[in-house]
DNA sequence: TATCCTTACGGAATTCGTAAGCATG
DNA sequence: CATGCTTACGAATTCCGTAAGGATA
């Protein structure tokens, strides 16, 4: 038994049983895993893979049961190398962070320039993606820290933690009649179309929900994934924007004006979720107390330490 | 990186740093030992082990890091072993338990014979330590189970269920004047020399604790680990013997008396213990069973499943 | 001086890539 | 007939044991 043969057990089930694609993945040939897996199995004594003629199409029932335990050893394999690279040079490492784009460009933008001064040694990966597929990077250990405000609490081998909360707003043109209303009411912006995120994007089912609340059915004329292509299509009068209200910069916006309207929507919490079970490195640590203070070293502790469960 | 290196580590630590125990300990040759370790470290980039000269010493802050991990590692991978093997022939294998005389000799009787005629093609290995010997068997893994009365619960990588109490009773010549007495009382045995375990042996600190309680001081003449040995002498009239009371046979030691003490001594616990982490075979589950059916299944899983603690 | 680790060397075993073969949808 | 796994072969690498060397208690 060795690590290249566990390996390939595990991305072939990530790849859906191609083995031709798990070779493609991991830089190797495709007879060779095809022989790894096979000696593995001669090893342990069963078939992990289900085989119609040539072609595997899942695991079975031993396989089942091993797939978590490997799974683990993996994952504390690379947890062996980050231990001890966080000792011979606690400095430098790489750091990747799967997040929304709004998080991206918005949120941690002043946290990013802060680390990058304190940590210039260590290389920064900023991978964009849904939230389900960053929920799949940290699960898979190809990100260490994910960021999203929706769907990270429905993976179990993830562990989140709240970081901050924060507001949609309204976003119109200069002079739109909306900006002349003493507080804003949901029966008020109905009547005009609405520019906002994609469905599962920054906290869009709060805004689906509040909507949903009165009856009424808004007019959501386009939708997108990031606050400035929302912005470009209000500036050009298509509709009013519905984005997060931190989006919104006086400066740079000109031509619009933000709306509040936390009175609105439901507050969003935006998450930190990192894989447990995973060794973070030390500067992956400060990365986290810089972005969300709030989160104790204690707690972080215990998540990581947290086994995922098997058998 | 692979498992022999971590194995090494391992046992280097388990054998105080003599890397030249390791090979004998591990079937192979010093010199490989001492190159796997160092291209472990290489890779890793640090050094696992403190070294004076050409010593090894022990760990360093980057070894300690790793040595947990590095023991899960090694534990996985046994465990893969052993979910293979429970599918591939679920009654056949092995099966260690580590226990002391006295249930080896008189609790275990039963289960052990009902054992082997439900599963004839486990092999047992039935192992007699001292309680700390058996901690320690379980928690390096070279016993699936633990059975003792002592010790057990101070070990934090195992996990110890209750199974079943019993008493201590002194063991008299037939026809010894405290046959007579209608109920035995710790003042009245004090006048007679006194055969009984060893320290930290079956219940000793429960008898120990009993007498210090009454501010009295027993002659203890003899000690031994085990009732035979005990009741051999108190039938030679060497004083009054304080054993398990399920190891006397009214049958065969004809020339001695039981009598009750269970108003005298603390109650004992036997416990069984297995190491946090392991995957236990059907066949070990039926074992348990059959040894203290209130060990719930559910208890048992939960246990498995928890790690053992790091970083 | 005995113990214990390291280095050097060479044979054995393992690993891994290329090329060809064969089953399946 | 394209996709995808297996088998066969050979080169490169890794592994591991023996023998000799050097440091320490």
């Amino acid at each position: 038994m060795n690590f290249q043969q566990l390996r390939y057990v595990r991305e072939a089930v990530r790849r859906n049983f191609n083995l031709t694609d798990v070779a493609a993945a991991l830089f190797t040939t495709q007879p060779g895993v095809s022989r790894a897996i096979k000696e593995l199995e001669d090893e342990l004594g069963v078939e992990v893979f289900v085989r119609r003629g040539k072609r595997l199409l899942g695991l079975t029932e031993p396989g089942k049961a091993l797939i978590d335990v490997i799974g683990r050893v993996l994952t504390d394999s690379r947890n062996l190398r980050q231990i001890a690279q966080q000792f011979s040079d606690s400095e430098q490492g790489r750091l990747e962070i799967a997040t929304t784009h709004t998080q991206a460009r918005y949120a941690l933008q002043k946290v990013i320039k802060q680390f990058m001064e304190a940590f210039p040694r260590v290389r920064l990966g900023l991978h964009q993606g849904t939230p389900v597929q960053i929920a799949e990077m940290v699960s898979e250990g190809r990100a260490d820290i994910g960021i999203a405000t929706e769907s990270l609490d429905k993976y179990s081998q993830l562990c989140t933690f709240p970081c901050y909360s924060w507001y949609h707003g309204f976003i119109v043109p200069a002079g739109h009649p909306l900006t002349r209303l003493e507080k804003l009411s949901l029966d008020a912006v109905v009547e005009f179309p609405i520019i906002t995120y994609e469905e599962s994007f920054t906290g869009r089912s709060h805004i689906d929900k509040a909507f949903a609340a009165l009856g009424v059915v808004p007019d959501v004329v386009l939708t997108a994934i990031d606050a400035d292509v929302i912005k470009t299509y209000v500036e050009l009068g298509l509709g009013i924007g519905i984005i997060a209200s931190m989006a919104y910069d006086a400066d740079k916006d000109h031509g619009l004006r933000l709306l509040d309207a936390s009175h609105l929507f439901e507050a969003n919490t935006t998450r930190l979720a990192i894989r447990k079970g995973n060794f973070l490195r030390g500067y992956a640590e400060q990365f986290i107390r810089m972005f969300a203070p709030r989160i104790s070293a204690a707690e972080l502790r215990q998540a990581l330490v947290a086994a995922n469960g098997d058998a």
